[in-house]
RNA sequence: GCCCAGAUAGCUCAGUCGGUAGAGCAGAGGACUGAAAAUCCUCGUGUCGCUGGUUCGAUUCCGGCUCUGGGCA
């Protein structure tokens, strides 16, 4: 039998991190966090975290839990995600799915199958100082020879990906492409997708406004702390949005003001990116908060969505 | 008031030896299977300030005007 479950997803500063909390108090839900930054602890800031107060009593999992030195990846979270559903299902209570990182809602929804190939870092250096020394193209005809598929459908400037494709390879000998099940439902669960979204320009504005603000409270602060941990711009946890751009501002490499407006237009053009991701989705619920007056009113038309459409216990 | 330099894409500017124009940034669209807040691809028509003149033809040359810098008083 099918197990329920609710997934929001939305475009950062959108407004999810509120309106999930309202919706799983009326649902009586618990929710798991899909967001590649929020889930390192310490990084509180810069990812925009909800603290305990914020959080209203309602349990929040893959947040807060994973130390900024070690690297969590989408295998990592789909392994855990399916264990807290598991846990949350067994309590009687909805899980809930919140985050704007669609690869980890990707992992949850389809049956994308991880067990293969793990992350071989040394020789993912090792194939990048190859692209540095060969250039991109060497490095792309060098897939072409062992998987021409992949090659056929990855950008030769897209490295990152030529090296995956790679090291799957390398590893043992199976082609990326042998995974391609993507589109396939993941049969466990009976889910309802809901997409929150508002006006472009007021989310852009809401967007530099919030950089302002992580900026007054105290975000070279946390970065400054973390980079005495001794962490720094290698660190997976340390590529997110706010934690580059400070860094670059502490290491001299541009001042405050050039950092915060990077910072504000690369927010702005993650926002987007997270759009084109949603866009994908053919069973998503869009509601557009600018069409609600009030918050209350987005979220009784959300539970009315939801229950009509999930059997809750 | 006088002199000089500007006025061209949302912004900063380039350019056309006279044949209606192009970069960067901003912005838009797309891709996405172990770094995904990452990574990558594609996309540039605008009364060339206004107004007269010269010319087959002016954004380009000439005059006037307006505005913006800077200088001199």
């Amino acid at each position: 039998m099918k197990k329920p479950l609710l997934i929001i997803v939305g475009p950062t500063a959108v407004g999810k991190t509120d309106t999930s909390i309202a919706v799983a108090k009326k649902l009586n839900g618990e929710i798991i966090s899909a967001d590649s930054i929020q889930v390192y602890k310490h990084l509180d800031i810069g990812s925009a975290k909800p603290s305990l107060t914020e959080q209203e009593g309602i349990p929040h999992y893959l947040m807060d839990e994973i130390d900024p030195r070690e690297n969590f990846s989408v295998s990592d979270f789909q392994h855990k995600a399916k264990e807290y559903i598991r846990q949350i299902n067994d309590k009687h209570k909805l899980p809930i799915i919140v985050g704007g990182t669609g690869l980890y809602v990707n992992a949850i929804i389809y049956q994308m199958d991880f067990t293969s190939t793990a992350s071989n870092w040394s020789l993912r250096k090792q194939l990048e100082e190859d692209a540095e020394a060969y250039g991109n193209e060497a490095l792309h005809s060098k897939l072409r020879q062992v998987d021409p598929e992949a090659a056929d459908r990855i950008h030769f400037n897209n490295v990152k990906r030529v090296i995956r494709a790679l090291e799957v390879y390398y590893e043992n000998g199976n082609k990326i492409h042998d995974f391609k099940n993507t589109f396939v439902e993941n049969p466990e669960y009976d889910y309802v997708l809901i997409g929150l979204i508002r006006d472009r320009q007021q989310l852009y504005d809401r967007i530099n406004q919030r950089v302002d603000l992580l900026i007054e409270n105290g975000l070279i602060d946390e970065v400054n702390h973390l980079m005495s941990l001794g962490l720094d711009e290698h660190n997976i946890s340390m590529k997110g949005l706010g934690y580059k751009e400070i860094i670059g501002y502490l290491k001299g490499t541009y001042t405050l003001e050039e950092a915060i407006e990077i910072l504000k237009r690369d927010t702005r053009r993650y926002a987007k990116r997270q759009l084109t991701w949603f866009r994908r989705y053919e069973k998503i619920k869009w509601f557009d908060i600018n069409q609600y007056e009030t918050k209350d009113a987005l979220v009784h038309n959300i539970i009315q969505y939801v229950e009509g459409k999930l059997h809750l216990i």
